[in-house]
RNA sequence: GCCGGUGUGAUGGAAUGGCAGACGUGACGGACUCAAAAUCCGUUGGUAGCGAUACCGUGUGGGUUCAAGUCCCACCACCGGCACCA
């Protein structure tokens, strides 16, 4: 047979459709199984090979769990609000709705194209109405609970996108969207209190199968760490200063204490701070530096010290300077610290720089030349002297602390609340209405969705306000609670707002009374793989897990982590090596791939050119590696013949377990390798019988199905090639007669030899002596041992 | 700075401590062809040799082992995450 892609890909798909063979049932006999993919941004530019690769992986993961006999559930939709969408309407002046419409058309028909097995009937996209009630709904509740809150604070601000960033989205003091810089700015910012999951989140990680990278950067991100809070009182005023370390410990080691630059203490105690002018002015020159640019001035230490207001020692009630400095941070700990130079980096810069004096309480390491920040022996520290560890001097001094009352363990986190809008018009309108006296409220659950109004200028205004502020028939309304005249909020939600639940959805696409069916959610939760991009690790995923944590606690969904197992594919690179961009013109389209060399020959490629897991660059050349493969495939259909020997049997049912077993791990190119070598073998042989060709045509099903099923079709298979049983290895069959064995003097390669796959040390080592070069290399040496690895080699030592 | 990952032919990449380089690309040779493409068959880590063969070879240097790409120690390079986080 020919591999006449053109022909048999769209009469195929048609077919498929119209059995509707790849849509899920709700309850089923069958064991669930749901795989997850990343849904797209429907851009303009269209999908590209790093997107089917993406996809791809889990395609042949379902494909096969449907063959095993599972009811999978395998969906796809569109993450369709975003600032793209909105700068192109910009532009051309067309409205965003039509673009994200003709962009999410042109995406389905590329995906359709290459033959992926979703379930079309429950496509979701969060720019519908009936969808992003939902994610309103959601909002509503988290601001019933007091999670959704605004407050006035320095902002990451992107003057070229217009809007407020998070954290997460300015990485580096550079906007994620246009990579120009960002600067501080005060703003009104609404803020979801993820901190308040913080602990739930970390510890959901025990539960659930991430890849290791996965969940060490989620680690990283939700950063946890142990110590304690201590209360320095103040000499002159009746205060006390109250600073979180990891290292009580050292609290005898401490010489100065520093205060972040917005510390309240300097506003309360002005009057008492001698020299308040320069403090002041140092704050300044703090506030107009960016975040980023804080960051950075890692070794010069800058700061000053502050006349008029002193610590005390909670133990030894030694007098101790306050100095303040932009080192210390206002939004991590209380924005104080105890420094203790002799082991502590920073802390020993600064008294290095102020001369400031260093005591050491720990031995070992040279304070004369650097912090020494290693374990040893307590010194200088009264009642901890003689303690020999970290562990038990810590132990120690928090009994102290709390039997004075001037301190306990406690934790932080380096995780920030979510910054949580936008002030642009693409997106979730933020369904609250601020009333002179009622205050916030929300808009009522049974009068949402909150519709985004029609506009005709997308433009944000100057100052940085949303495009909706603009349209006064939207701003102007009546508060919900009172009745009385109200202003709308203008601002949108940051694009993570609909891709956090979207997963659930999928199970219900169209409910209107709910976000889902609560039964059905029961039947489908959790998700079982889940697959995209390292890229969403830190933000999506823990967003998203957020959001799932919060549910759960109001009873929404039946379980507390949504992802039961994550992994992430690499990306595809350009043939030069280095990132698909639209700048750099390395960028592939899927549909020209699909034109030249069909769907499955895409799908196998993109699995086969390497890890899946690593990124590898493209190659136009090697592409025609899984064409060849292809088409000799289809041809074997012409090479049938009435029997099959005992050896190709046998190598059959070898790849039988090899496909079947590197699908699990994502080793989907060694999968495609053992196929590989068996036609290989198949044509070296001369042809294969009709029933272990219907078997192979299983086995390549998930990969390239199109071709599979004509084959199939071709044998006069029953029903879908798609649907037909998995097939499962026969160990007895995989047995051979005779190996090949390697046989090494003193592990040096020295020949090979065929021996019965069972021989026994004994016979084998017999015939290593028989063959004629290896028994004369022997004859004359003396023996010392023998390692015989059945199957493998046999490993003489002699000398 | 801390944490993680990676390092193998010309090239993408394979190798439960057991024959390094599977499979693919490229290159070379052969068959077919008037010819080319396509296809099929074969060769292809390096050095020396006509050859059998010998020696070398998985980022670098040590070590463990009958046997190391794989395990241990020290280091180098690149990639990713976190980062004056107290």
């Amino acid at each position: 047979m020919k591999h006449d892609f053109n022909t048999i890909e769209s009469k195929w798909q048609a077919k498929w459709d119209e059995a509707k063979l790849f849509e899920a049932k709700d309850f089923s006999d069958k064991p669930k199984y749901y795989t997850l993919v990343e849904f797209p941004y429907p851009s303009g530019h269209g999908m590209h090979v790093g997107h089917i690769k993406a996809y791809s992986g889990l395609e042949v993961v379902s494909r096969k769990r449907r063959m095993q006999g599972y009811n999978v559930l395998f969906p796809i939709g569109f993450d369709a609000f975003g600032l793209p969408t909105e700068n192109s309407a910009i532009k051309f002046g067309v409205h965003p709705r039509v673009l994200t419409d003709e962009n999410i058309e042109k995406f389905t028909s590329q995906l359709k194209r290459v033959g992926f097995s979703f379930d079309w009937s429950r496509v979701v996209d969060t720019t519908e109405e009936d969808y992003y009630r939902w994610t309103q709904w959601i909002f509503c509740k988290m601001f019933d609970a007091g999670l959704a809150f605004r407050d006035k604070t320095l902002v990451n601000y992107c003057p070229h996108c217009k809007v407020v960033l998070s954290n997460e989205d300015s990485q580096g003091g550079k906007c994620d969207i246009c990579h120009n810089d960002v600067v501080q700015k005060s703003k009104d910012v609404w803020y979801l209190r993820i901190t308040q999951y913080a602990d739930k989140l970390l510890q959901g990680l025990d539960k659930v199968d991430y890849l290791p990278m996965v969940r060490q950067q989620q680690e990283n991100w939700i950063g946890k760490s142990t110590g304690a809070f201590v209360n320095f009182k103040i000499k002159e005023v009746d205060e006390t200063l109250r600073i979180y370390t990891t290292r009580p410990d050292t609290l005898f080691g401490v010489t100065f204490m520093v205060i972040a630059p917005e510390h309240p203490l300097l506003d309360t105690y002005a009057d008492r701070v001698a020299n308040m002018d320069a403090v002041l002015a140092y704050r300044n020159e703090c506030a107009k530096k960016t975040e980023f640019e804080r960051t950075q001035l890692v070794k010069d230490k800058t700061g000053l010290k502050i006349e008029g207001l002193t610590a005390v020692h909670p133990i030894t009630g030694k007098e101790i300077p306050v100095f303040i400095s932009d080192y210390v941070m206002m939004g991590y700990g209380t924005g104080a610290i105890m420094a203790v130079p002799a082991h502590d980096g920073r802390d020993y810069d600064f008294a290095k720089k102020f001369g400031i004096d260093i005591i050491p309480v720990i031995e070992g390491g040279d304070i004369e030349t650097e912090a020494y920040t290693g374990d040893g022996n307590m010194i200088n520290s009264d009642f901890l002297n003689g303690l020999t560890d970290k562990k038990s001097a810590i132990a120690r001094m928090l009994e102290e602390l709390a039997k004075l009352g001037v301190g306990e363990a406690g934790v932080q986190f380096k995780m920030k609340d979510w910054a949580f809008n936008r002030q642009r018009y693409w997106g979730e309108p933020i369904p609250i209405v601020h009333c002179p006296t009622c205050g916030m409220v929300h808009i009522p659950y049974e009068e949402l969705p909150l519709r985004l109004p029609k506009v005709e200028n997308f433009e944000p205004g100057e100052g940085g306000e949303s495009p909706l502020a603009k349209i006064e028939s939207f701003v102007n309304c009546k508060c919900p609670k009172c009745g009385g005249d109200a202003k709308r909020e203008t601002d949108t939600m940051p694009q993570w707002a609909g891709s956090s639940w979207y997963f659930l959805r999928y199970i219900d696409p169209n409910n209107t009374m709910s976000l889902a069916d609560e039964a059905k959610l029961k039947y489908w939760l959790p998700v079982d793989w889940y697959n995209g991009g390292m890229e969403h690790v830190t933000r999506h995923m823990i967003y998203s897990r957020f959001w799932h944590k919060f549910l759960y606690d109001l009873g929404v969904v039946p379980c507390d982590e949504p992802y039961a197992k994550r992994t992430a594919q690499g990306l595809i690179l350009g043939a030069n090596g280095v990132k698909m961009s639209k700048s750099l013109g390395n960028v592939v389209d899927s549909n020209d791939v699909v034109d030249s060399y069909g769907a499955d020959v895409l799908r196998t490629y993109v699995l086969f050119m390497g890890d899946y897991e690593q990124a590898a660059p493209w190659s136009d050349s090697s592409v025609k590696g899984c064409k060849r493969f292809i088409e000799r495939f289809a041809a074997l259909t012409d090479m049938l013949t009435e029997t099959v020997s005992p050896e190709l049997e046998a190598s059959l049912h070898r790849t039988i377990k090899k496909v079947t077993d590197d699908i699990e791990s994502m080793k989907f190119n060694t999968a495609i390798a053992a196929m590989m070598a068996l036609i290989n073998e198949i044509y070296a042989a001369g042809g294969i019988d009709k029933a272990s060709l219907m078997t192979l045509a299983k086995l390549l099903c998930p990969f390239a199905p199109h071709i599979c099923e004509e084959v199939w079709a071709e044998l006069g298979g029953n029903g879908f090639c798609s649907a037909a049983e998995w097939p499962v290895c026969d160990e007895s069959k995989t047995k051979v007669s005779s190996v090949e064995i390697a046989v090494q003097i003193s592990g040096k390669l020295k020949g090979k030899i065929v021996i019965p796959a069972e021989a026994t040390e004994d016979e084998a080592f017999a015939a290593v002596m028989a063959d004629e070069t290896l028994g004369a290399l022997l004859a004359s040496k003396q023996i010392i041992k023998k390692i015989y690895v059945k199957g493998r080699l046999f490993n003489v030592v002699a000398k």
